[in-house]
DNA sequence: AAAATAGACGTTTTT
DNA sequence: CGTCTATTTT
């Protein structure tokens, strides 16, 4: 091993094993913080060094931010080269073989991915137009997301219509409350993919169903796709769904150069059919691969990894490994504990002592703001938080929570942009149609759909004959004959501007000015400040979120033109378009969030632990273990309903996760009391906490001067201290 | 058809 | 508590 290139002695013997390995399948069980990215970006430079082509390196991860760090490693290693290596995210990929070979099974060229809040709505509409059986679940509304949740349940273990209509049939449903939705979900499902097509849209989860569908039916495409990429990396395996398993099994091919990444202790998305089985299993499924296990740990220090082993050592399933490190012990875990005092919330002191201790630590530890990291379960916890950062000065940035492309102002400018596209989007042509008010009302709208039913044509070609629609009086028919006009003035524009696009003959930011241009004759400003006429303040941050969102699009427009390549480099390069700016959206590759942390990026972050899977910080505050928080309300109930599945394991990942992410200092916290609508109400502990080995915490007090507090909350601090320390105890 | 008011209601995690 | 929804009023 001395004629090893000097790039891979940087490496561990088994991280040199995996980087090595390009080969056939191979299997790398990578424990938390042992250089999985690392490795992974070592594995791809190892391939381009021994004379692979970069377009032929495929590597997926599960989310964009870590798709994005990767690319940057890569980048920063091998240079130039790496810009054709293809780094994307399982949905992505779908999104980009439907783009290029979706025509093939009927998609249109210029098909849309419905957004969640869409998804909803037809949904909604589908329950009260055409299923009108509802009330036999005997309840008189019903919530569209479970009905879509049970969808998209069905879309990733790839059961059809039919097979739903089976499955609801035989009783072979998982709850027994949950049936009724199931019922109905069922006879949901094939009348919202018929809308879907007939809208030319797709799901999220059609993103990873309709590829794989195609990969099954057109070898002229499998085959394509095996000789472009024949090398094939998936990280974060433990987390692929049914379909996501496929879609890898048919793009890895004969040559089967499949290379997974994973950890069976940090799979956390089982609620949206992820399968840990897919890596359990992975060796029977393809037979003679390699495994390299990595159990050394280079982040985090001795105590933390003793935490984090004492509590996923509680989870019973799993391939036993034990994570180890030269790091040096570190100090101990801290656990706060808070109160209603009274005066303050328990929530709020909990909050004060995250932005007292990391004012204390920076100064202490010379550490930037970017070294802290607040983690949550549930992204509501954030509030608390970031209204005691901002009130300290403290700077810092809230990833996750609701995205700004669900603001009401930006979804209706997205809706017109998807009519322009594609007018036979029915849910983004319903949205728009009447906003702002031109006169379009219900009765309108409904005589216009019965009639387009009755046709069998799309929505918006009954609206351009609203002329020979029966019952539409002249006067409702002249708003529907001025928005069919601006619509289609606007679609001639646009396609001039893509046209202009594609000669060459642009600006720099040609699309936004086609956008901006579109906003002001569509009077969008204006409909945002009638909408909030009761407060001006309100109207000009609308209008502001508005703006915002019409200069991303300059910002996209020009990263894009910067992103081309020379004319002698081969690329799937394309000039920016409205369709990939959307796409872009949907998928949430797009953020406008991004200028404004780039002029400042060392910031304290706060996330939810999910969104924190692959990250590392110096110093982690995990906050609200109590019960009903981790483990949530919901898991907690979920274990009555068998299942197989147990719902209490994957929030001990989750806190897994949480605590693996520090480096060097993982503070825990918890209340003893949360205000919930008005009052304060008794919480306990997390039962986690009794699972970390007692030695290794350090027991702090938030209690303080408090005289005064009620009897009966006083009582009840007591209490939970009591019970603090009797779990501490019985270790 | 649009605005205003009452009411219900409900709170995981994400591509 | 605050957000979204349904109903009523103009």
């Amino acid at each position: 091993m001395q004629h090893l290139p000097h790039y891979l002695r940087d490496l561990n013997p088994e991280q040199r094993e995996a980087a090595l390995a390009t080969e056939g399948p191979v299997l790398i069980l990578a424990g938390a913080g042992s250089g999985k990215t690392r490795t992974l970006v070592f594995r791809i430079a190892h391939l381009l060094r021994t004379g692979v082509d970069p377009r032929s390196i495929l590597a997926v991860t599960f989310t964009n931010k870590a798709a994005l760090e990767m690319r940057e490693r890569v980048a920063k290693m091998v240079g130039k080269e790496a810009k054709g290596v293809l780094l994307s995210t399982f949905h992505s990929l779908g999104a980009r073989l439907l783009r290029d070979h979706g025509t093939r099974i009927g998609l249109p060229k210029d098909f849309a991915i419905y957004p969640t809040g869409d998804q909803a709505q037809l949904v909604k509409r589908i329950i009260s137009e055409e299923v009108h059986v509802v009330a036999t679940a005997g309840e008189d509304s019903f919530d569209a997301k479970k009905v879509l949740f049970q969808i998209g349940d069905w879309k990733n273990r790839m059961v059809d219509p039919a097979g739903a209509a089976q499955e609801v049939a035989s009783g072979r449903m998982r709850g027994n409350r949950t049936d009724d939705y199931a019922v109905l979900a069922a006879a949901v499902y094939p009348r919202y993919e018929a809308s879907l097509r007939a809208a030319g849209a797709c799901d999220f989860d059609d993103l990873l169903l309709l590829p794989v569908k195609l990969l099954r039916e057109d070898a002229e495409v499998r085959e394509k796709c095996w000789r472009r990429w024949r090398y094939l990396m998936i990280d974060e395996y433990q987390d692929t769904n049914g379909a996501q398993l496929e879609m890898a099994r048919l793009l890895s091919g004969p040559l089967k150069n499949l290379c997974v990444v994973g950890d069976d202790d940090q799979s956390i998305y089982a609620w949206r059919g992820a399968d840990v089985r897919n890596i359990l299993d992975f060796e029977r499924q393809f037979p003679g691969c390699k495994v390299v296990v990595m159990e050394e740990n280079y982040r985090s220090t001795q105590r933390i990894l003793d935490a984090a082993n004492g509590v996923i050592a509680h989870n019973t399933t799993r391939r036993e490994k034990r994570l180890r490190t030269g790091n040096g012990p570190g100090p101990k875990v801290d656990l706060w504990e808070f109160a209603d005092n009274g005066q303050r919330s328990a929530e709020e002191q909990e909050a004060e002592m995250v932005a007292r201790e990391i004012g204390v630590r920076r100064w202490h530890e010379q550490l930037r703001w970017s070294d802290f990291a607040v983690l949550y379960r549930t992204n509501l916890q954030a509030k608390p938080v970031e209204e005691t950062l901002r009130a300290a000065n403290i700077p810092y940035r809230v990833i996750g929570g609701q995205s700004y492309f669900d603001r009401k102002e930006v979804a209706d400018a997205v809706a017109y942009l998807r009519v322009i596209i594609n007018p036979a989007d029915e849910g983004s042509l319903r949205r728009i149609v009447n906003y702002p008010t031109r006169g379009i009302g219900r009765t309108t709208l409904m005589k216009l759909v019965d009639a387009s039913r009755e046709a069998g044509r799309p929505l918006w070609e009954t609206m351009r004959r609203v002329a020979e629609v029966d019952g539409v009086s002249r006067a409702q028919r002249e708003p529907v004959r001025h928005f069919v006009e601006t619509i289609e003035e606007l679609q001639v524009e646009y396609r001039a501007t893509e046209a202009a696009i594609a000669a060459g003959q642009v600006e720099e930011r040609t699309l936004m000015g086609f956008v901006k241009e579109a906003v002001k004759r569509l009077r969008l400003e204006e409909a945002v400040r009638a909408d909030n006429a009761k407060s001006e303040r309100a109207a000009e941050v609308r209008v502001d979120i508005l703006r915002d969102f019409v200069a991303s699009i300059g910002t996209y427009e020009e990263r894009t033109w910067t992103a081309q390549p020379l004319p002698d480099e081969e690329d799937d390069w394309n000039p920016p378009a409205l369709r990939e700016f959307l796409e872009r959206i949907s998928l949430s590759e797009e953020d406008d969030r991004k200028d404004k942390e780039e002029d400042d990026p060392d910031r304290v972050t706060l996330m939810s632990m999910h969104a924190a899977k692959g990250l590392e910080f110096t110093h982690v505050f995990i906050i609200g273990l109590e019960e009903d928080i981790l483990p949530h309300s919901r898991s907690v109930q979920a274990v009555a309903d068998e299942s197989g599945i147990d719902p209490i394991a994957e929030e001990r990942r989750l806190f897994y996760v949480g605590i693996t992410r520090a480096r060097h200092r993982l503070t825990l916290s918890g209340c003893a009391t949360r205000r919930q609508r008005g009052d304060s109400i008794p919480r306990q502990p997390s039962r986690f906490l009794k699972e970390i080995p007692v030695e290794l915490v350090e027991h702090r007090s938030g209690q303080s001067r408090t005289s005064l507090a009620p009897e009966e909350a006083k009582e009840m601090k007591e209490n939970f201290f009591a019970r603090m320390k009797e779990m501490l105890g019985q270790q």
